[in-house]
DNA sequence: GAGACGTGGAA
DNA sequence: TTTCCAAGTCT
């Protein structure tokens, strides 16, 4: 690992400064230091592309201007302002937080990193984020473009996938940082990671700061930063089970204890959940149809006759999961009061009002392609 | 400390 | 189609 001297780092602040100062970019929560517009940025860019946030940002601005509007926004209008965007619990915690601010703090923000990163939501990447941002705290904000710029920069070998490199990156970045100009500093690590120093295709012979990058200058580039890939995709089979009824579709609500939770689904049933305890083989597709119908009758009191819809398995891959999902559907003629399920009927136009998933917009533009033309809109 | 937690884009 | 990412946090 490289070592740099105090005149080294003076001269990389310089060259780092000037090139950010001359081709930064312009960014919608660039515009002015509020710490409201700096955190709701913040959290809506982790593990999320600038160009994926953008439009959400100005949208959820003009929704909730200000920290007291998202502290008392109900929370479909929330969900919907945060549909598609992922990591959904962002969104609750992004409220939870401006609730937080409001009530427990009087509308005050705390203005160093230790004191934000009390509020929920709000990490060691993103406290330091916006203290050095909005409040000027002389703080480095590791996120993996600090990970991957400085792992180059320094040749750093630790494994970034491990929580402690974190701390070991935090003390060798905080000396670097500009003591008059941190949070311009971070931002500038952030813009020359999603530049010239990428993780695929970079381009650091064109890199205003190639003359500090060890890596270049080894030829080696590419073998930084060093991270231990993680595990993949467990396959998940569901079955979806979508019910019309003179009322309309019946949807329910995912739990709290579930991922995706507060947005709407058909209802959705894994394999896993069908099986006897004591089944010792899968049980295939007409006897998992006869437990379903047993179930909705006895369980729910909303007698179903379910009927396989065309077409290969709905599949929706999340970081740890990949399901396979199949469509089961059945009309009633007359709708049945759901007193036993919990959930509701909704009309097939007002579906989209409802904050959706994803894996809820495929399963319903699978439905459509299989027989059920323009049934919601959404092909 | 390892795993849960979404989605869209690029190769 | 598959794989790997992209401004992390929480448990």
């Amino acid at each position: 690992m490289e070592h740099w001297s105090a005149t080294t780092i003076q001269a990389f602040r310089q060259t780092l400064l000037a090139w950010y100062d001359r081709e930064g970019r312009d960014l919608p929560w660039r515009r002015d230091q509020d710490p409201y517009h700096v955190w709701v940025s913040e959290v809506m860019l982790q593990q999320t592309q600038v160009n994926t946030v953008i439009p959400y940002y100005q949208n959820f601005m003009a929704t909730f201007p200000t920290v007291d509007d998202l502290a008392a926004a109900d929370q479909e209008t929330l969900l919907k302002a945060w549909q598609g965007l992922g990591y959904y619990s962002r969104a609750r915690n992004l409220q939870r937080a401006a609730q937080q601010v409001v009530q427990d703090y009087h509308g005050k923000w705390p203005e160093t990193a230790a004191g934000l990163a009390d509020l929920t939501g709000i990490g060691p990447y993103t406290s330091c984020a916006i203290a050095s941002i909005a409040f000027g705290e002389v703080v480095p904000a590791v996120d993996g473009n600090a990970f991957r710029v400085f792992s180059r920069l320094l040749m750093i070998e630790d494994d970034i996938a491990k929580p402690q490199t974190r701390q070991l990156f935090k003390r060798i970045i905080q000396p670097i940082v500009d003591p008059d100009r941190p949070g311009a500093f971070n931002q500038a690590i952030m813009d020359l990671g999603s530049s010239y120093m990428t993780s695929k295709n970079p381009d650091t012979a064109h890199s205003p700061v190639k003359d500090f990058d060890a890596s270049f200058k080894a030829d080696r580039v590419l073998d930084f930063p060093v991270k231990t890939k993680k595990p993949r995709p467990k396959l998940m089979p569901y079955y979806a089970i979508i019910v019309q009824s003179p009322a309309g579709y019946l949807l329910t609500q995912r739990t709290t204890q579930e991922m995706l939770s507060g947005y709407w689904t058909f209802p959705l049933v894994t394999q896993a959940d069908l099986q006897a305890e004591d089944a010792t083989e899968p049980a295939g597709l007409d006897a998992d149809i006869a437990t379903l119908e047993h179930r909705w009758a006895t369980e729910y009191q909303v007698p179903v006759k379910l009927s396989p819809v065309g077409g290969q398995p709905v599949s929706h891959t999340y970081t740890h999961q990949r399901w396979q999902i199949k469509l089961l559907t059945a009309t009633l003629v007359e709708t049945p009061p759901l007193t036993f399920y919990p959930g509701k009927w909704v009309l097939a136009e007002q579906i989209a009002d409802l904050p959706l998933p994803k894996v809820q917009e495929k399963i319903m533009a699978r439905y459509e392609k299989q027989g059920h033309p323009d049934v919601f809109g959404v092909n």
